[in-house]
DNA sequence: TACCGAATTCCGCAGTTACA
DNA sequence: TGTAACTGCGGAATTCGGTA
């Protein structure tokens, strides 16, 4: 008998989980009923891909029409992970081999596609239990052109999680639907369902989808049923499927997809619902994603954690190289150790704010310290700055900018900043007439005392970088400031 | 116009997820 | 860890529309 030994699976070479794999291989041979000792095979030999690391999401995924309108029902990251694993083939060399490889799967890459998973508190527990359900599942396929027979396939005969990754191969019956395809399919790009959150707006995606080419289709409630796997007992009332299923599912397509879909009217027989007409359009917006500059930039704002609605609206109003140099110095930002705890909001700051341009002033403040030149600019660049700030103000009516300024700032703190930011002016003030005066003022959540509204407008102005101050920020801040605006005595 | 059945609206519950 | 938001679901009350 061979010796039992530990075998560190091969790596790609790309990041690593905190855990490598390591697979604890039976002895290398075993003995048959029949008496022939044969050969296990090796790690090596039964892993025939790995997974080149995090998709291009950008890059376009074909899937059969019959697949697409199959019936079916996964959960949201089976599906995420189905997605993933065909995101990564090789069209070639699986078409050569005749079937899908044995694919090793780092956990940490599919999480880093999927934001809403990497948020999940057990990433590793729940594309377990995915890996579990690719494993049970069945996919019912229509066969005969659709004249009532049906085939039965399993997703994942192989399918499995191994420390930090998945092992898994999908159902060779199932190349036709996803391989070599010429005709009948639908493609969609990652970067268009990574944010879906339902299986249902997944699927319906993907259904809808399959339709653009007409730009209309109709279909029945119970047609929806069926290819969602939706049991005919569940949403006996039209109005249920079209409140909880239909209208969220538009919704999330519309926000997040390439394309939107509008019910054109109801089909009845005499009052009863039996389906809808549906128009479908590819959103034209959606089109500046494919444009040269915008999409990578996209791209790396999903990347950081930047929503697709946020990233395009980004793309759309702001020029791409100024846009390039501001996350540019978020990347920085976050590489250097800043925790950046809400990537839309500082991006935002950032590009309001331009702080590209005042890290670029930083590095001129360095400078100084060596040369009188330096010194002579970096007081230029603050004199613009300041004018800049002022001529601002003076456009707007001293109250308007108060409010206008401070009020969008404040107002775009999550609302247990608020809180806290009210509670901390309130704790952190004196007591005494003006102290109760400010405290008034901001739990009423406004700004009519002007002194409350002057002292919370240049802690926001002068920590504009800060888009949700700390307690402790807050608090020091007050402390060195109070002089400055308490009235006199 | 009254009746009946389907659609719509509203409410509440439970489990999950996101966030601070 | 607590809270809010979201998702998925069922049921009751109300509204609407077809038909006799």
């Amino acid at each position: 008998m061979g010796t039992r030994r530990a075998i560190r699976v091969k790596t790609s070479g790309l990041a690593e989980d905190a855990s490598p794999p390591v697979i604890e291989r039976a002895p290398e041979t075993v003995r048959r009923p029949h008496g022939l000792v044969e050969r296990l095979p090796s790690d090596d030999e039964l892993i025939t891909a790995l997974a080149s690391g995090v998709p291009d999401i950008a890059a376009t995924i074909r899937t059969s029409n019959d697949l697409v309108r199959a019936h079916y029902n996964l959960s949201i990251n089976a599906m995420r992970v189905m997605a993933f694993y065909v995101s990564q083939l090789d069209t070639k060399t699986t078409r050569d081999s005749g079937q899908f490889p044995l694919m090793r799967i780092a956990l940490s890459h599919i999480a880093e596609t999927f934001p809403a998973l990497a948020s999940s508190k057990n990433i590793y527990k729940e594309i377990e239990l995915a890996a579990d359900e690719l494993f049970d599942a069945q996919v019912v396929l229509p066969i005969n052109n659709g004249r009532g027979e049906r085939l039965r396939l399993r997703w994942a005969p192989t399918c499995g999680k191994v420390g930090g990754h998945l092992l898994m191969r999908l159902n060779g019956d199932l190349m036709p639907y996803l391989l070599d395809l010429k005709e009948r399919y639908t493609s969609k790009q990652l970067m268009y369902v990574i944010e879906l959150r339902s299986p249902y707006h997944w699927r319906l995606y993907e259904i809808f989808r399959s339709y653009l080419f007409r730009g209309r289709c109709s279909l029945t409630v119970d047609e929806m049923k069926a290819m969602l796997d939706i049991d005919s007992g569940l949403y006996k009332k039209v109005g249920h499927f079209v409140s909880r299923i239909l209208t969220p599912a538009l919704t999330a397509i519309e926000q997040i997809t390439d394309i939107q879909v509008t019910i054109e009217r109801p089909r009845r027989d005499g009052k009863r619902i039996l389906g809808w007409d549906f128009l479908i359009r590819r959103q034209a917006q959606r089109k500046l994603i494919l444009s040269p500059k915008a999409a990578p930039l996209i791209e790396k704002m999903m990347r950081l954690g930047i929503p697709v609605k946020t990233a395009t609206s980004f793309a759309e109003n702001y020029e791409p190289d100024y846009l390039a140099q501001q996350l540019e110095f978020m990347t920085g930002k976050g590489s250097s150790g800043y925790v950046i705890e809400d990537p839309p909001g500082f991006l935002r700051a950032a590009l309001e704010g331009n702080f590209a341009a005042e890290r670029a002033e930083g590095a001129l403040l360095e400078a100084a310290k060596q040369s009188e030149v330096a010194r002579v600019a970096l007081h230029h660049a603050a004199e613009a700055r300041l004018r800049e700030a002022k001529s601002t103000a003076e456009q707007l009516a001293p109250a308007d900018f108060r409010r206008d300024k401070a009020m969008a700032m404040f107002d775009a703190l999550p609302e247990r900043k608020r809180r806290e930011v009210r509670q901390v002016f309130a704790d952190g003030l004196p007591t005494g007439a003006f102290g109760q005066q400010v405290a008034t003022a901001f739990n009423a959540g406004g700004f009519e005392n002007p002194r409350v509204a002057a002292m919370f407008r240049n802690f926001l102005v002068d920590h504009f970088a800060i888009p949700a101050p700390t307690r402790t920020e807050l608090q020091e801040y007050i402390a060195s400031h109070w002089d400055a605006y308490a009235p006199a005595s």
